[in-house]
DNA sequence: CAAAGTACTTTGTTTTGCAAAGTATAATAT
DNA sequence: ATATTATACTTTGCAAAACAAAGTACTTTG
């Protein structure tokens, strides 16, 4: 079985991103994905439940800025979802 | 984007069996598989709206027997998805 | 200081994914 | 002969997911 939280259009590439840039802002996350502000926000809250993710709300200057972070439970899941794809793919 | 119905736990596995074994009856998937009947038969008719296989209904003696044929649409969108899979996984 | 913008979150609706219940026929036991 | 169980599915109902629209709380700008 796929991971489920894992195995999803937009999660997949969120995590993927990531994984690459280690932290990113709220911001650049959704202008990479392409999603409405409420869609990020619902699969963030998603990814940090299960601690894939960890968000840190700051401050820059005077408005709020999230940053999103790889968790560690994150990226070894992510490690794991890229294996099972290959293996996958393998067969195929 | 993935394809949304591809990038899903059960569906990919199943045209991935169809890929393999081109055709197969409803009972061999739904073991192979470890789903319900049920869910089985949705997701089969989700695939078959699409054109991604087709379904054939026969007799084995006096029982019905449905058998499952990948597509040629459905072929051409399983190559493509692997494709985006590789793609995905080279660059993590 | 009103209007518009920024940075999100919450709410509401549609779509999925699934199991339980239903349908129809066949085989088997009584 | 007929009630019971089994086979092969499909339909229904419901909980969870995915998404956009509306809401919240400020802040900057005209």
């Amino acid at each position: 079985m796929f991971d489920p939280l894992l195995h999803q259009n937009i999660r997949s590439k969120l995590v993927s991103l990531l994984i690459s840039n280690d932290e990113l802002p709220f911001k650049a996350l959704k202008e990479t994905l392409g999603v409405t502000d409420g869609n990020l926000s619902s699969h963030l809250s998603k990814l940090e439940k299960e601690k894939y993710i960890a968000i840190e709300k700051t401050f820059e200057g005077k408005r709020p800025k999230t940053m999103v972070k790889i968790a560690p439970v994150g990226r070894k899941a992510f490690e794991a979802y890229i294996e099972a794809l290959r293996a996958f793919i393998e067969e195929n």
